[in-house]
RNA sequence: GCCGGGGUAGCCUAGCUGGUUGGGGCGACAGACUCAUAAUCUGUAGGUCGCGGGUUCAAAUCCCGCCCCCGGCACCA
């Protein structure tokens, strides 16, 4: 028995493009193991806890479940559009997860691998409540500058435990916070890092997910795992705490397979299954390190294999949902009423399961104009069409020549999916595809019908198989299409396995063949292109008053010293001259251009910036530059002027 | 800087435990065909396999050095 689960989308937001890189090559997995008969269970959910949903559902004027809802309506709704079929989808407020999750942790504990500790935690008193880490701003203890709760981001770059920051103020209302001491749980992650490393040596899966976790091995830190907040699973040791989001998220995998099956004591406890997690890379610490030491720990069995999918970029860019840089399924994708299929095949077939996908409407419309249907639809309905007016009835016998092609196509793809190459499984359809066309165009079928019907029909029955065969292991890639076209031969595809593409009929009767695929026109991606297009052209901000801008103190400066700051690529530290004073500051520039070329050169600053130390380096102003694709180009006047000039 | 992944024809990509003329797809061009959603089929053009060394009878493939791109972390005021 295998379970294969995907990673719990976030119900804080709508389902992208990115997100179905996880999603649909799951789905194809999981398909193509039933159809060669493996016993699978297939589960996901909605991930509904933590502290960007309270603040959000807040904002919205939601309670967090109603919050939550939302979202898990969507997922259901967008992955069925999607022919995405999980055998349980289920959410992590559910009562039995809480159970569950309680259960784990309580295990965790009985088995020494939780502790207390007192922590002094900023606490807002006008809030009335305790302040998470990223909720906190004040002074870092070390080098004095600005920082957030839980690190020094802006100055010397430490990590600040709970209750080291100065001066911490609430960054909701401002105010300041004051410190109060609290009890807090951690989960001795340091026991397992001997574990871990043994554990990781034999894990399977894709090479990006584990190369990226056996980096952190020998460097690990206990974890604190419960947080102050109302929303969440109950800390069972302190019914005053909440666990943190990524304790209870993982354990759905286990509370949604109780659900979806009676076996799940056979997967979970008994280790009598195999246990794949398909993940987004970004994620992959948390399925390496964090939750193998909370199964080993509590006792629970250990998931086989971490696949990891690649990158999104959209249009070439690296996706970047602020930046604009995403497709929306739901009201791009479908609104523009594609067929799900299209997109199952795109993200299946594009690169390797492991390395980056671009998204491009262009790409996409090519990819399925030409394959999709110019070479797989194309060569069933041309067959089907044929056999239809010109037979309707066609005696099956075929070739061993094209059985024994029926059958290396199955077996690249059975070897190809235990993989995880969904290009390969999917190229190995198109190569089908392809020799049909080839061996129909070579038979002349449509000549024999004049002078050989009979030999017209045995090239007929060669390419029927064929046809039927396509229709069987193209099924798990483009389910709602298959099953169309399949209706021509009455195959039942949802009954079918890989097998039966081998099966000949001694007779099969053709009814009239729809057209399978709809052909993708320019007019239909092209609002699409242009959404995406206007969204990547950044709107101005909000308008400022002259006022807001008088703020500002923006001077002309006069390079005097530049000097790369010692161990850092970017940074570069310019004393600058600015009339009356010489100021020391420090820009991220160094990558496109060298201290020497700088000197003499006259910079836009920003003068009245508070200070900041970057790499230690204290720094007095900021130089102004446009940002081109991450490159600093610096803005400069057009005729010498006096350094110190006010910019107005 | 560290870690990981890459650099193969205009574009995408296979090969990378060394060995016959470096495969495939898109695009381009020419021809064939008409059963088919102007679909299909055949053929042609196009490559210093990032750069420089080395090992070898033989390197895209192994070794060393360098350059560039992507992602993550460290520092992008």
């Amino acid at each position: 028995m295998k379970l294969v689960t995907c990673g719990l989308p976030y119900a804080n937001g709508k389902l992208h493009i990115g997100h179905l890189r996880t999603y649909i090559p799951a789905d194809v997995y999981v398909r193509y193991l039933k159809m060669i008969g493996e016993k699978v269970v297939f589960i996901c959910g909605s991930d509904c806890h933590g502290t960007p949903i309270v603040v959000n559902a807040e904002k919205e004027g939601l309670k967090p479940k109603e919050f939550i809802e939302k979202y898990h309506e969507h997922f259901q709704k967008v992955f069925s559009a999607l022919d995405v079929k999980f055998d349980y989808f289920g959410k992590t407020t559910d009562i039995e997860h809480h159970e569950r999750t309680k259960e784990f942790v309580r295990k965790l504990a009985e088995n020494g691998y939780i502790y207390k500790k007192e922590i002094e935690l900023a606490y807002c008193e006008k809030c009335d409540r305790f302040l998470p880490d990223r909720y906190v701003e004040g002074i870092c203890p070390y080098c004095k500058t600005p920082a957030r709760g839980d690190e020094c981001d802006q100055g010397c770059g430490r990590h600040l435990e709970p209750g080291e920051i100065l001066e911490p103020k609430c960054k909701i209302c401002g105010n300041k916070a004051v410190f109060r001491k609290q009890t807090h749980y951690f989960f001795k992650l340091t026991a397992f890092d001997e574990f871990l490393k043994e554990y990781l040596s034999k894990l399977s899966g894709t090479e990006n997910a584990l190369n990226y976790a056996r980096e952190w091995i020998g460097n690990l830190k206990d974890w604190c795992i419960t947080r102050n907040l109302e929303w969440g699973v109950r800390f069972p040791l302190d019914d005053s705490l909440v666990l943190y989001v990524w304790v209870d998220a993982p354990i759905g995998y286990i509370s949604f397979t109780e659900k979806a099956t009676k076996d799940w004591k056979d997967i979970w406890l008994e280790g009598k299954g195999e246990i794949v997690h398909f993940i987004g890379l970004d994620i992959a610490y948390h399925h390496c390190i964090f939750w193998p030491a909370m199964l080993k720990g509590a006792g629970y069995s250990l998931p086989s294999a971490i696949v990891a999918s690649g990158m999104v970029k959209i249009e070439g860019k690296t996706f970047s949902k602020s930046r604009g840089y995403v497709v929306w399924v739901e009201d791009e994708y479908l609104k523009a009423g594609f067929n799900p299929d299209y997109l199952r095949y795109y993200i299946v077939n594009y690169t390797s399961h492991d390395k980056d996908l671009n998204f491009s409407w262009d790409v996409f419309r090519d990819k399925v104009n030409n394959e999709v249907i110019a070479t797989l639809g194309n060569f069933l309905f041309r067959i089907l069409s044929f056999a239809w007016k010109n037979f309707g009835k066609v005696q099956i016998e075929v070739d061993q020549e094209i059985l024994n092609q029926i059958k290396a196509t199955k077996e690249k793809i059975v070897n190809a999916i235990k993989k995880w190459e969904f290009k390969i499984a999917s190229d190995a359809l198109m190569e089908l595809a392809s020799f049909g066309n080839v061996y129909f165009q070579n038979s002349k079928a449509w000549e024999l019908l004049k002078s050989d019907k009979m030999k017209a029909m045995k090239a007929v029955a060669n390419c029927l198989q064929i046809a039927k065969a396509l229709m069987i292991l193209s099924y798990p890639v483009m389910p709602r299409s298959m099953e169309r076209v399949a209706y021509a031969l009455g195959l039942k595809l949802e009954s079918c396995s890989l097998e039966d593409a081998l099966k000949v009929d001694k007779e099969l009767e053709v009814r009239k063949p729809e057209l399978p695929f709809k052909k993708i026109e320019e007019e239909d991606i092209e609002p699409l292109k242009k959404t995406l297009f206007e969204r990547f052209s950044e709107k101005s901000e909000l308008e400022v008053t002259i006022e807001d801008f008088k703020r500002l103190d923006l001077r002309i400066g006069k390079v005097l010293c530049a000097e790369r700051v010692p161990k850092s690529k970017k940074l570069l530290k310019l004393i600058v001259d600015l009339g009356n004073e010489k100021r020391q500051i420090v820009a991220g520039i160094a990558e496109n251009y060298s201290p020497e070329e700088l000197i003499g050169k006259f910079v836009v600053v920003l003068a009245n910036l508070k200070p900041a130390k970057l790499m230690g380096v204290e720094s007095k102003g900021m130089i102004l530059a446009v940002d081109v694709d991450g490159k600093a180009i610096l803005l400069t006047v057009d005729k010498e002027v006096k350094p110190g000039e006010k910019i107005k």
